[in-house]
DNA sequence: CCGATTTGACCCAT
DNA sequence: ATGGGTCAAATCGG
């Protein structure tokens, strides 16, 4: 059982992760807009520039739902003993779980290794997927072991930040099965690390004690106004959780399906260097899925941060 | 050259 | 004793 404290860091975690998401997801939406404008098409030389943009972008609205995820379901489970095994509609869905529990090890033997970590008592996720998953975290392979009465072997991976930033995030990854490919993936622990192609994405989970200071634009919410800060209620939390799997499992098509369709890489956008906010774009060829996939964008970038809290306040 | 991956050994839990 | 998680030296590759 954690204290006040420590939950009510955990709400503000989330908050801020949804509020970069969400940032994150505007963001995108007024750049397929602009694209949408039917501006002519100039300055296709930035076209790379607006692509890594873009990518850029995606990238931060899945890291915000994977740590808004792991956050929510650290709270579930400090609140709920039943909520441990979340599982939710389909096979791409992230279903929470709880890690078997071990202690660190300071073994010294032969005085050859001198301290064997085990895993310690953290939260986990495990998510099945057609493919490994593109989470927006840079991973580094560790160890690959072949599993007993598995057919692939499961490969391990910690979060690359772990000796510059001491982030101690860990994930394993298992084919589990061939036609259709199916991929195990199971997250340990919350990244508290920087990343450093988006510096201002940084948890401090270690300080959860403490007061969590956030700058929000003044266009975005705060969590005085969030009902989510006055209420800890565990079915919030629950629709918060589905809610978020949702647009995760959204960004992740639309990822997948912008790099199949080479969407980016077959049109020619303009980038304003002067503020990434103000994109002058256009797209100078005609593309069968290209209205679809900004549609499908705006969509995924409308989500209503507040939908779901007003619904159960209400 | 340096960061990432590979892979056998080591270590721990059961 | 065994399975599985981690370490770390060797190797790879940009």
């Amino acid at each position: 059982m954690k204290n006040q404290g420590s939950e009510s860091c955990y709400h503000s975690k989330a908050i801020e992760e949804l509020v970069r998401g969400h940032e994150s997801a505007n963001q995108l939406r007024e750049l397929f807009n602009k694209s949408n404008e039917g501006s002519c098409g100039v300055g296709g030389d930035n076209s790379a520039v607006t692509v890594t943009f873009a990518e850029d972008l995606l990238g931060k609205v899945l890291r915000s739902f994977t740590n808004t995820l792991l956050l929510l379901n650290e709270k579930n489970i400090d609140e709920s003993e039943e909520m441990s095994q979340f599982q939710v509609r389909d096979s791409r869905s992230w279903k929470p779980t709880k890690s078997e529990d071990s202690e660190e090890s300071c073994k010294s033997t032969s005085g050859i290794r001198h301290r064997y970590k085990r895993r310690r008592t953290s939260q986990t996720w495990e998510r099945d997927s057609e493919a490994p998953i593109e989470d927006g975290h840079k991973w580094r392979k560790y160890g690959q072991k072949q599993i007993l009465n598995a057919k692939h072997p499961r490969n391990y991976y910690r979060c690359t930040h772990k000796s510059d930033q001491g982030c101690l995030a860990t994930k394993q990854e298992q084919k589990i099965q061939d036609e259709p490919p199916l991929f195990k993936t199971v997250y340990y622990g919350i990244h508290t690390c920087r990343n450093l192609l988006n510096p201002e994405i940084l948890l401090d989970y270690d300080d959860c004690a403490s007061e969590c200071l956030i700058s929000f634009d003044n266009s975005l919410p705060t969590k005085q106004n969030l009902p989510l800060f006055s209420s800890s209620s565990s079915s919030i939390m629950k629709e918060c959780n589905e809610e978020i799997i949702q647009d995760h499992h959204l960004a992740h098509q639309c990822q997948s399906t912008a790099s199949q369709e080479d969407y980016f890489l077959s049109h020619e956008f303009t980038f304003d260097s002067s503020c990434c906010r103000n994109l002058t774009l256009s797209s100078t060829l005609e593309s069968d899925h290209s209205a679809d996939i900004s549609e499908f964008l705006c969509d995924f970038a409308e989500f209503d941060l507040f939908e779901p809290f007003e619904i159960l306040m209400s």
